[in-house]
DNA sequence: CGATCAATTGAGTGTGTTCAATGTCAGTGG
DNA sequence: CCACTGACATTGAACACACTCAATTGATCG
């Protein structure tokens, strides 16, 4: 497996203001042994819808911390799947004070929200290193009959998408504070994340805790005091510099359960 | 142009609770002719796509007030495009306060957000008398290479409502409960709704205040403040009966204007 | 090690909620 | 036509949750 790296514009990022799109393009390992072929294959529904995909994307660029996916503006090209790493979506408001609309991590579509738009109308940031594989649309459109399979599958991934903000919607609104934070860290264990050495109850959240906060409508103050509560109860078993969390699995299955009843 | 009404299980429908799928059918007007022809044409993109889809729609479904077009669990089998009348979306909620998705009118797509879904998960509710256009999915996908095009606008209209459900989310975090109302009353204005007797600045809100209030995250009381509200600063000039406001538009859209300031 | 930004903590405030009472409308039957 | 009914809508007063603002602590990086 022959793994050629080629610099483009590459330069050392700060926090802010975030880069636009300087990344690294690199040689898509083989599909056979990468190591997101199964969340890949369940992204697309069936192998053969997959193997469609993975014949049009022959690399994978490489994002730093902070740096631009795409950006708002910009002619919509493509959607992305995360191979590794972890995405923020954020919609640009006059007065600085974005409007964080998501998270994404490994095996993750993004770029469904603009497939309605010429130009992207959020940025998709990348929140720590991360591949991804690059699915040029235009391509899509050539793919003959299993073209429409593949656009019927982008259909149902559009529609649970939206069933799953509406979702969103709802809880932000009618749950508590401190329940919100608690649905998002069960939400996060579903998800492929950086656990920091195997251990599977550490979580390293990669964004800032004003995005969780913004994302979850509620002020940083609020979450920080939320975080308290939950290490007060047991949830969080420990905090470990800014991003690491340890969490008691059962004791938060039992406090999301809870909400519900 | 003939019209044939035939009857399938009407009944006398209350209030609550809803009655489910009772409805006419009716044979579809010539679409020549057709009142709502050019919002159609709009929603598919283009005339061509816009024939296909009309060769697919033989019949006209008439929902009575109260009347289910679907209903949660019910199996996924169509889209609907409203010809006249006023739709809900609404979610079943553990406790009855069900979630309020959002509200359809004349020339809008019903059902998009379940086709990533083998059943409904909301109800499609009736508000008043309404007629839609039932599109079976089935027959969507034997249409050959048009199948495509139409496969991608519907793409393009999931990704939208995509957007448009996260602004929502953001406007009623961020926005006061006086300026929801505002921009709920200025979206009204774009929508083809009933306007009692042609004159354009009266309104007849064919949904309950309640479920208005829920849509936009607060409680009946609030929004019964915020009516009042408006209208001592003019921007509603008269309310009538329960259901109609009379507004002005002037006021109403420099109201909407400086909240974005 | 100091500079800088992120995160936390506390005290006071305010917007919208809650709860209960009152008012209004539409439908029904006398 | 009027009184009666039940649901919907409005109003008011007290309360609570989360926000605001400012100060403090804590991380991270040059």
């Amino acid at each position: 497996m022959k793994i050629t790296i080629k610099m483009k514009n590459v330069k050392k990022t700060r926090r802010h203001p975030a880069t636009t799109n300087l990344h690294m393009i690199k040689n898509r390992q083989e599909t056979d042994t990468c190591p997101t072929r199964e969340c890949c294959v369940e992204l697309w529904g069936d192998e053969e819808t997959f193997c469609h995909i993975r014949d049009l994307t022959k690399f994978e660029l490489i994002y730093k911390q902070d740096e631009f996916i795409y950006k708002t503006n910009d002619p919509v090209t493509s959607l992305y799947v995360i191979q590794s790493g972890a995405i923020k979506l954020e919609k640009e408001v006059e007065g600085g004070d974005n409007h964080i609309s998501g998270f994404y991590f490994t095996g993750d579509l993004v770029g469904l929200e603009s497939l309605g738009h010429k130009q992207y109308h959020y940025n998709a940031i990348a929140l720590n290193e991360t591949w991804v594989c690059e699915i040029r649309l235009q391509k899509l459109a050539t793919l003959g009959k299993s073209a429409l399979t593949i656009q019927q599958r982008i259909n149902t991934l559009l529609s649970r998408k939206l069933c799953e903000i509406d979702e969103h919607l709802y809880s932000t609104r009618h749950l508590h504070i401190e329940q919100r934070l608690l649905d998002f860290l069960n939400v996060l264990c579903t998800k492929n994340i950086d656990h920091a050495g195997d251990s599977p109850d550490r979580f390293v959240l990669p964004m800032a805790k004003a995005d969780i906060a913004n994302y979850l409508g509620m002020r940083p103050e609020s979450l920080s005091r939320a975080f308290r509560q939950l290490q007060s109860r047991g949830i969080i078993k420990d905090r470990l510099k800014r991003k690491t969390i340890v969490i008691n699995k059962q004791k938060l299955l039992s406090g999301v359960m809870k909400k519900s009843a």
